[in-house]
DNA sequence: TTCCGACAGTGGGGTCGCAAT
DNA sequence: ATTGCGACCCCACTATCGGAA
């Protein structure tokens, strides 16, 4: 098949709006590609590259050569071209790599250039991913959606499994199976502004855990060999020895876990984000980094215990088999309770003992991976700042030609704004339009192609989770995931709040 | 030879609008 | 009304390459 073919149909379900209309379309291309060149299709179809990661971003891609004028390119040629650009990058010449990236751009046309940048950079909005793709390859194969979405919980790769289906139907989907050391989608919490809407949306009683800020781990073990992987299916097992020593010495030796890794000050309180992070994904002197900062990891849920699969088992089983086989002291705490008021104590402790905050569990839900929302949901505190709108960045997409991206700035008593970070989130369209009116109108000094400075005058109040050590912004200080709650137009720049405020949330 | 800047890719994430149910 | 999905972009960090010191 030509990549031609791939990208009209691309251009095609970014112009239908109807989530239906995208399904037909990427449906009926299936139909009509062969079994070799399925996963390649599927998977740029749903805005991924087979190779995942090439070392191939802007800066590569900004001066292309020539586009062809007749578009010859098979699939099969593209992604010969795009594995070997990423074994090239595995080993070191960016000169080589460039000569490949250059090779291949030379034999699209423009028409396919622009669809390969955008899917290189990850960026191809054509309002599709794997979401509306496991319909299309439901569709093509003629195989129901929740047996394509089972098997990619399974599997957790989606081209693998919709070239499966296309191939070989129902019974290939059927074929999928939990296998140790084969990574499986995780399940996701959707969240919510607090534990009693929380006990709502699970059902009473709910089952509450604390939410611990590390790095989502799975923990496989077959005999003595144990895999560790994220919450994207990365394989991280030589970054964290502590955790394949914990699941080595536990007595099942047939073993899939769920958890979360953190590193945990000699208090007991947990380090900062920054740190369990930078831990995770160092790889070399491990030995050493782990002396100095060890990791802990907590475990809240056992997809696989003793070679018995528990997936479609109810939270409340899972539970069972997870307390029999793992340490009372690698349990992620947790209380079973419908009394609000109990419920709410507990995320006022795991506050307190400086944790993120609560998810909340269904007791009947299955391990359903990959959906938000589904049986879990999360609760964190949350913080608020009146802050001064110093600049806005012009947005993007559905954006274009607004003013998205806030620069957000507390008040120096000393005179001026501390910028602590930027913001798109929650603003409606309404509220983008009038941003963007309100701005112009304050617009102050030279503004570069993307960003218009302000006049300090617009008091916005934001919602955040926390404040980070920032190595970026002046202060020393980023909020961490700022967004927009609404603007304060009752209130004066001179009421917004201080650096000093913010400093105090930091300790 | 070592240092450092730039780039790519990963970790963590919330809220909106639209289509479909 | 509610739900699922995709789009919108954030900050911090590590690994890597290649040129500067």
């Amino acid at each position: 098949m030509l990549l031609i073919d791939v990208v009209r149909v691309s251009e095609a379900v970014t112009r239908t709006s109807a989530r239906l209309g995208k399904i037909s379309l990427l449906a009926e291309l299936l139909g009509r590609v062969g079994p070799d060149e399925a996963e390649t299709a599927i998977s740029y179809l749903s805005g991924e590259l087979p190779q995942r990661q090439v070392g191939v971003g802007w800066r590569t891609l900004e001066d292309l050569p020539q586009p062809k004028l007749a578009a010859t390119a098979t699939l099969t040629t593209v992604d010969e071209l795009l594995s070997r650009i990423k074994a090239v990058s595995g080993q070191g010449s960016q000169a080589a790599r460039k000569a490949l990236v250059a090779e291949l751009f030379a034999g699209l046309t423009s028409q396919e250039q622009q669809f390969m940048s955008r899917l290189l950079f990850g960026e191809l909005r054509q309002g599709a991913l794997d979401g509306v793709m496991i319909e299309a390859v439901a569709k093509a194969s003629g195989a129901p959606s929740a047996d394509v979405r089972r098997a990619l919980t399974l599997r957790g790769w989606l081209p693998a499994v919709g070239a499966a289906a296309l191939t070989g139907g129902v019974a290939a989907l059927h074929a999928f199976r939990l296998e140790v050391g084969q990574a499986v989608s995780p399940m996701l919490a959707g969240s919510a502004p607090n534990v009693a809407t929380a006990l709502e949306k699970a059902g009473n009683p709910a089952a509450l855990e604390w939410k611990l800020d590390g790095v989502r781990v799975q923990a496989h073990r077959s005999g003595g060999a144990v895999k560790v992987f994220t919450r994207t299916l990365d394989d991280i097992t030589p970054q964290v020895p502590e955790l394949v020593e914990a699941v080595l010495e536990m007595p099942s030796e047939d073993l899939v876990l769920d958890g979360e890794v953190l590193a945990l000050r000699p208090d007991g309180r947990p380090h900062p984000f920054q740190v369990t992070a930078s831990r995770v994904t160092s790889k070399t002197n491990v030995a050493q980094l782990r002396e100095r900062t060890p990791l802990s990891v907590f475990f809240f849920d056992a997809l696989r215990v003793d070679g018995a699969d528990l997936l479609d088992l109810p939270y409340s089983q899972r539970q069972k088999a997870l307390v029999r086989t793992v340490p009372q002291g690698l349990l992620t705490p947790r209380l079973i309770t419908g009394d609000v008021a109990e419920a709410e104590k507990f995320f006022t402790d795991v506050v307190r003992a400086g944790h993120e905050g609560l998810v909340v569990k269904s007791l009947a839900s299955p391990y359903a991976a990959g959906r938000r929302g589904a049986g879990w949901i999360k609760v964190k505190p949350r913080h608020t700042l009146d802050l001064v709108v110093l600049a806005a960045e012009w947005g993007h997409g559905r954006r274009e030609g607004k003013l998205s991206n806030l620069h957000l700035g507390a008040r120096d008593p000393e005179g001026g704004f501390v910028m602590l970070g930027k913001t798109f989130k929650g603003l409606t369209d309404e509220l983008l339009a009038w941003q963007t009116e309100r701005f112009l109108e304050l617009a102050a000094g030279p503004t570069d192609s993307w960003t218009v400075t302000l006049r300090p005058e617009l008091v916005v109040e934001i919602a955040f989770d926390g404040v980070q050590r920032s190595p970026r912004y002046p202060g020393g200080m980023a909020l961490r995931f700022a967004r927009v709650l609404r603007y304060r137009p009752d209130k004066r720049v001179e009421d917004a709040d201080t650096v000093e405020t913010v400093r105090s949330l930091m300790l």
